[in-house]
This record gives C-alpha cells, structure tokens and sequence, in this order.
DNA sequence: GTCTATAAATTGATAGAC
DNA sequence: GTCTATCAATTTATAGAC
C-alpha cells in the first residue's frame, strides 16, 4: 500500500515553518470537512496562527484551497505511478497485482477524500476537477493502455483498442467497492477487495485473451 | 423478479403551493450549488416566501436539504426501475438497450447533481449516503442480477455469479464517460456514450456468453 | 400560516502596532 | 512577518403583528 504523501508544494526547506503549519492543518480540515464547512477562523485556530498571518500567506481562502488541492493533485500521480510501475510478467499475474495495488490505493481514506472533494466543489474551481482527472484517472489509464499495447504487440494480449481496453479494467476494478467507499458508507473488508480484484483480471482476460 | 416499488413521492394534493415552492426552489439551489453555498435567504427569495415560512414548515436547513435529497434518492429508483424495466429479448440485445438507458439516465445533470451531493454531504448525512446507495446502485444491481440469473437457468448466459456480473456490467457502463461527467468536465458526445455502451456489452458477453 | 423586523453569532478580510 | 482588534457583510434562527 503507498502512503499517500503530505500534500506538499513546496520544498521543505523553503518554506517557512509557519506556512508548513498552514499548508497542513488547512488539509486536514479541507479534506475533512469540505471547502464551505471549513472556516479562515478555524485554519488559523488549528495552525496556532494569528488569521493575519494566515492571509499574510494566502491571499484568500479559495486560493489556499486550491494550493492544497493542487498538492493532492500530484500525490495522486505518485499513487498512479506506483501503481502501473508494478506491470511486470505474464498478464494475469501482472494484472492481478497492478489492480490490487491500484485499488487499495483508491480507497486510502486520504485519497478518498480528495477525490470526494474533487466532485464536490468541481463547479466552483473548474481547473481542479481538469487537474484531477490529468494526474489521476488519464494518466493511469495512458500508463496502463501502454502496457497492454506492448502486451499485444507481443501477442500475448488481444486488445486492438489499449486505450478502451485500459478503461474498462480499471472500471471493473473500482466497481462497487470504490462506489461505497467515495460514499463514505463502511468501508469494504479486505476479502471483498481481492475477490473484486479477481474478478476484474478473470473478466478482462477472457475480453482481451489470445484465443 | 423482485416487487417494484411505486416512487413514493408526496401528493400533490396535501402539499400546500408555499411548500411545494419552497421544495423547488431549494431542491434548484441545493443541487446545483451545494449544501455550503446555499443560504436560507437564498431559499425564501426563491420562493418567493418569507424566511419565516420557511422555518415554519422545515425547521432547519439540514433538514430541508434533508427531505430534497430524499426525494431525488426517490427519483434515483424511478430511474433504475425505467432502465432494468427493458431487459427483453436476447442478452446482447437487451443489454444494449438498458445499458444505453441506464448510462444517460446517470448523465443527466439532475442525477448527477445528486450523485455529487451525496458523495460531497455523505460525512454530515451518514443516512442520505446510505438511502442513495440503497435506492440507486444497490437496487440497480439487485433487478439486473436477477435477471441475469434467468438467464443463467435459461441457458442463455453461463454467469454462475449473477450478482457479480451485474455489478460488473454497471462498472463496466459508467467507464471513464461517467466519471468525468460526475468531475462536472465537458459532457461526452452520444457517440462516446454508444461506444462505451458497446464495449461494456461486448465484453459482458464475451465474459459471460455461453461457450 | 404568513409576514416584517431583528436578534445573535459567525463569516471573510483588513488596519495598525510591534 | 506576525500579532491584536475590529470591520462590514452575511449567516441561521426567532419575536411579534396580522
């Protein structure tokens, strides 16, 4: 399972230990509670930080969303990168482990959460939702078609389509589990995890196998 | 086949006009702008009615955001029932059909206005999420898992897992076109929704066909 | 039931001292 | 850069008249 790291813009180094403070009690709550729940009083309160301060750094609560979101951005492409790193061996095994890395990924509380934020303030911060989709989603989808257009060059796939191919696996994969877990219903035991996991590879295998 | 429950929506008879504004005009502002965003004063102006009204009748904001939510988990079956409603014919056939109608239901801005509600409020309202989910996805799946089970007794689909294959079929339909529908970025054209129609029912029957 | 008027608290944001 | 103190606007919610 991959930490999914601190939302972090900046360098450690440069940024000053009040900023720190601010970047990370800012996420917390955001992640938390959401964008309008979430007041300037409270971030100043929970960073032990005067709210001058506070906007001394950023000029403006939406502005401090939006780095903190962007940060959750990226962290997302470290979790998808990891995941389709692991594409290695025969199809099934290599399916099978990508998939369960992948989908334990998806459904970290902290990933949830910036997921679930995504979908809820996409209307009022529109480069978020564009952001999101880049670094999340389209670019494991582009890792993984790659992967299966290499698969079926060699001929060990039969998926004309890598992009299509690519999108229904990793739909399977969510499935139901990542439904209800975005939905903050109780989360899925680790059986369920695996037994969707199973069934996506049994399912794309027999779609996408040489005959 | 599992009894098909009437929406129970109120009568239209015992809602007094004030109220049936009120639920309106809150229902427009909620969806489209979120639980946070929308004030009480927004409310009454809308409905043309005094605040006081308002209170008379709900007496609190997370109650009236409350009973709008309720009532669109309530549209959400009447949804799920007009598309599983069309399962005839042979499988692919009929698959093709629901799934079409099934995958555009999802893509209307009411519903996914609600979906994006539910995930944003589902930690501040624990029993909208599970409504949803009860009324929406679950019940969804429950219809067309049983009748891919008939069709499993009647020989013309080999799905030994009826309640797997319908949770798959249903990942396999909101595919990358539904989430970013649900992120609220540009709206996919009729020919990516027919395409990811097709592939999901492709693949279902290549998963699932007898052999 | 419905209204006008207002209470009481909180919001995002700023001025000015240090 | 950081603080205390405060502004003006807005928020949810309620009295009291009709």
């Amino acid at each position: 399972m991959i930490p999914l790291p601190v939302p972090t813009e900046e360098a450690p180094e440069a940024v000053s230990a009040k900023r720190r403070a601010i970047l990370d009690a800012a996420a917390e709550l955001f992640l938390a509670q959401g964008y309008g729940a979430v007041s300037m009083d409270a971030v100043a309160r929970a960073a032990r930080v005067s709210k001058a301060t506070l906007y001394a750094h950023f000029g403006a609560k939406d502005r401090l969303f939006a780095a903190i979101m962007e940060a959750g951005c990226t962290a997302m492409r470290q979790g998808a990168a990891a995941s389709t790193g692991s594409l290695e061996g025969r199809p099934r095994e290599a399916l099978t482990a990508m998939g369960r890395h992948w989908l334990n990924f998806l459904l970290q509380p902290r990933c949830l959460a910036v997921y679930r934020m995504v979908v809820a303030e996409g209307p009022r911060f529109p480069e978020l939702a564009e952001s999101f989709h880049a670094n999340g989603p389209r670019m494991t989808r582009a890792w993984l078609a790659d992967w299966i257009a290499g698969q079926h060059a060699a001929g060990r796939l039969n998926a004309p389509d890598p992009e299509r191919a690519a999108e229904q696996f990793l739909s399977l994969l969510r499935g139901d589990v990542f439904l209800r877990a975005s939905l903050g219903l109780p989360a899925p035991d680790a059986a369920a995890v695996e037994a969707t996991v199973a069934a996506a590879v049994e399912s794309f295998c027999r779609t996408y196998s040489v005959d």
